[in-house]
This record gives C-alpha cells, sequence and structure tokens, in this order.
DNA sequence: ATTATAATAATTGCAAGCAATTCAATTGTG
DNA sequence: CACAATTGAATTGCTTGCAATTATTATAAT
C-alpha cells in the first residue's frame, strides 16, 4: 500500500500560510462596506492612516510603513490626490523624493473612519487575549521575514 | 491641549489587521524563488495543492476550499491547464458545473513541489508553540469572519 | 570638474482578486 | 407543461501587487 504520509506536508490544511492568506483576505472583505462609504480601498485606507498621523512622508517611507513599493503607491497616491485627500509635490532638498501630505479634505475624512476600527473588531471573534496573542505572533513573525 | 487619544483606533500599530495583511503578502513573497522553479504563481500552487489531495473537483468546490470565486479561478486554471497540469470538462450530470481534475504531469509536478513547504517553514521564525497557537487563532478568526 | 554609482519614483507588463453582469442549465412551483 | 427562480461558470472593469526597467537627481571617486 502506499505511503499516505508522503505528501502530508502538502496538505493545505499543514501549512500555517494558508488560513493567513485565506484569512487577510477574508477580512479585508469585511472593511469593504464601511470603506465604500468613505469611498475607499483598503489600500487606499492603509495609505490615509499613514497620513492622518505624520501629516506628511515622502514616498519611500510609506512604502517602509506599509510594505509597499512605488509600484503599487503611485497609482494609489495619485488617486487619492485625485479625491483631493492628498497632495504630491517633489521635495525641494532632494528632488528624487516625493513629498505626501494631507489636506483639509483628508483630515476631514479622518472624522468619518472613526467608526471603522470599531465595526471590524466585532467582526473578529476572538477574545480580547487571543487577539493580543495573534497580534503578537503575527508581529513577530512578520520581524523574521 | 488636542486630545491625542481620539484617533488611537486608526493607528496602524493598533490594529490586527494591519499584521495580518503585511504578513500574508511577505509570506507569498518568501515563495516565489520556491515557486519560479516549478513554474508557479502561489495560487496556482494554492489549486494544484487541492488537486493533489482531491484529484477531481468542481470549480466551485474549489472554490470553496481557497476562498475564491470563478472570477479569480477561471484565468488560473486555463493557465493550468495550458501547462498540462489538469484538465477542464463540464460535468455530464449537470452541465453548469466544470470538473477539474489532474492530469499525469499534474502529478509528477507533486514530486518536485514536495521540498516546498520545508523551505518555507524554515523561514518563519517562531517556535513549533507559538506556530501551532497562530495556526490556531487564524482558523478561529477564519471561521468567524 | 568629470565620471561613475547610488537612490527615488514612475512606468510597464503580468497575475490576482473582486463586484457586477451575463449566459446556460437546472430546479421548483403552480 | 410553462415559467419563474436559482445555480455555476465566464466575462468585464477596476484596483492591487510585484518584478524589471527607465529617467532623473544626488553623491562619491578620481
Amino acid at each position: 500500500m502506499m505511503d499516505e504520509t508522503k505528501y502530508d506536508s502538502l496538505k493545505l490544511e499543514n501549512q500555517l500560510c494558508f488560513p493567513l492568506y485565506a484569512c487577510a483576505k477574508e477580512i479585508v472583505r469585511k472593511y469593504k462596506p464601511f470603506l465604500d462609504e468613505l469611498d475607499l480601498t483598503y489600500t487606499q485606507y492603509l495609505a490615509m492612516m499613514v497620513l492622518w498621523e505624520k501629516k506628511e512622508l515622502t514616498v519611500k517611507e510609506l512604502g517602509n510603513c506599509l510594505y509597499l513599493d512605488s509600484g503599487t503607491l503611485t497609482p494609489v497616491l495619485k488617486k487619492l490626490e485625485s479625491k483631493g485627500y492628498l497632495k504630491r509635490m517633489r521635495s525641494k532638498e532632494d528632488e528624487r523624493n516625493l513629498n505626501v501630505c494631507i489636506t483639509q479634505q483628508g483630515e476631514l475624512l479622518r472624522e468619518k473612519a472613526l467608526s471603522v476600527p470599531g465595526h471590524i473588531a466585532s467582526c473578529v471573534k476572538l477574545e480580547p487575549k487571543e487577539a493580543e496573542t495573534l497580534y503578537h505572533l503575527l508581529y513577530k513573525m512578520l520581524g523574521g521575514l
């Protein structure tokens, strides 16, 4: 009889990465109805969150925060600029850098976004302690990658 | 003075979803060099893993396994068919269903894929116990979504 | 100062991923 | 039976995401 265990490592259920992949996708889906009200996609929302905190930074710095490169960010930022939430302009000191800074409109959006994290938190059916553990394990894993 | 805590929930660092999103992206990136050797993308690899186990199933069933819809799967499966790893054919019983079944070539690829999970596991810098905990928390969260 | 290197964004090409729609096949109901 | 409702896959349009390339600017080396 054939060795059934040989391929066990290739089973979806034996991989850590699959639930990670699936969970990330599903949680972004949960955001959609709430972000639709702000006319933002999840990636745009991420960019805005950084901008709400930092007010101004370069594309490079934003990419470091979000683990995204300019190939992804350029169209996202152009879109956000077209909506009036930020301004893009070359740095005076070093013209290679593109500075991104938040606008009045962008600041206003922050108020509307305030309710989003709560809605999402209530979708996540984990005990506070479990969520805490998950959070730390994810950051530990991310740090090692 | 302004209330600094008002917007705390909108900080990246206070959200569970961001490390989830980032971690999923980074781990898929880790797969790339190994999957390149098999000429597979991560999504194609996921589909093959299910097929290696089940041998034959419908697009619908595959979508349920992977949390993907036909909009995503149709092009992926056509690609895999063009590489000779699977065959697509309408079910006789119900012509709405498209059956996907693995080929000899597809079975052969399984051997080459055997080394992939090990390579990835060694990228994940977590203790076995931590990985176990993470795994269970992710599935618990996924179940609640 | 001139040239070589490095850094930063933007661009291009391709693969996902999803919502919405369309089409065909099936099922359910009167 | 007829006809409405449902189901499954494909298609379309748009946004991500990444690798590779290009263009521009800045820095280093001689």
